[in-house]
DNA sequence: TATTGTTATACTCTATAACTATA
DNA sequence: TATAGTTATAGAGTATAACAATA
């Protein structure tokens, strides 16, 4: 009778996965930090600005936030000056969040430090290999049903 | 002049990475929650498995938890009776953490899950595709330095 | 009656400081 | 003096319950 490998777990894919993408994460709240900006904040800004406006309810269905919680992070970014609350036209109990121009700014700055994460996530790979991730990453997202939201949470310190 | 893609971010692998590497700790931790262990118990669990004894101070370095919250770590475990302290012979500061004899069964159940979860990860994938993607995590955690530990937290709870 | 936003509260996880016993 | 373990405490992130305004 054979003893099983208690370190078997290391070379499944959810071990790998679930290491690596918590590193990624925190790397990404890493280059995020010196703009002031929590991953959650940027998916707010994201949101909202690639076209239709969304209510608080609706933000926090997407990032997999509590609603709750959704309020003091609004008011906090609504003191920074990156998003604003409008009253919903049709229901008057919502709030529309719409980006101001300095958030819609700050969004684009983020955005541009993508390319320079990927590329480090990938340094060790041939093109062909990075593509060959990211399209093999694409394919388990959509099986597993997942959405462009940050949903599961995105942010994951470390130490 | 053109607008920079506010949704940019949806094709990059890091983020791809981090949503995906963040379902897959939620759903490990999912099926761990029916066996009453939590991804932390098991990593402590597969540490002190492995092969040499390990102590508190290390077990912290090598998960990545700070070493005072190891300490209550530690002792739930020993409540339930998976671990035991043993002071350490030359240095008597220190505890080497064993795992006892229910420890050692309960992390073998652990691992019979596994492959079960590999499965449901890589469902849509070919398996070719399967394993080209645990080699490619693999090369990216190498390249990252990432060691077979745990940390940064594999834990990460949904909602 | 149900829903949006809100407040208060609690529980977990994580981080800092200070203590003890050993080195 | 430095280190291993410990305790207490404070801060995030997240969850539940209850309320006001609106539907």
């Amino acid at each position: 009778m054979s003893e099983p490998d208690p370190t078997a777990y290391r070379h499944s894919v959810a071990f790998v996965l679930s290491q690596v993408g918590a590193h990624s994460a925190a790397l990404f709240a890493d280059r995020l930090k010196p703009l002031g900006v929590s991953p959650r904040e940027f998916a707010v800004l994201s949101h909202i600005a690639s076209g239709q406006p969304r209510t608080q309810q609706q933000l926090s269905e997407l990032l997999g936030v509590h609603r709750n919680n959704m309020v003091s992070l609004i008011d906090q970014m609504e003191t920074r000056g990156w998003v604003s609350r409008h009253r919903g036209e049709q229901d008057r109990r919502s709030f529309e969040i719409r980006p101001t121009p300095a958030g819609t700014h700050i969004l684009a700055r983020v955005n541009e430090l993508i390319p320079d994460l990927d590329a480090d996530l990938t340094a060790g790979l041939s093109k062909r290999d990075s593509r060959a991730l990211a399209d093999l990453l694409q394919a388990v997202a959509a099986n597993l049903g997942l959405t462009p939201a940050v949903h599961p949470s995105v942010s994951v310190d470390r130490h």
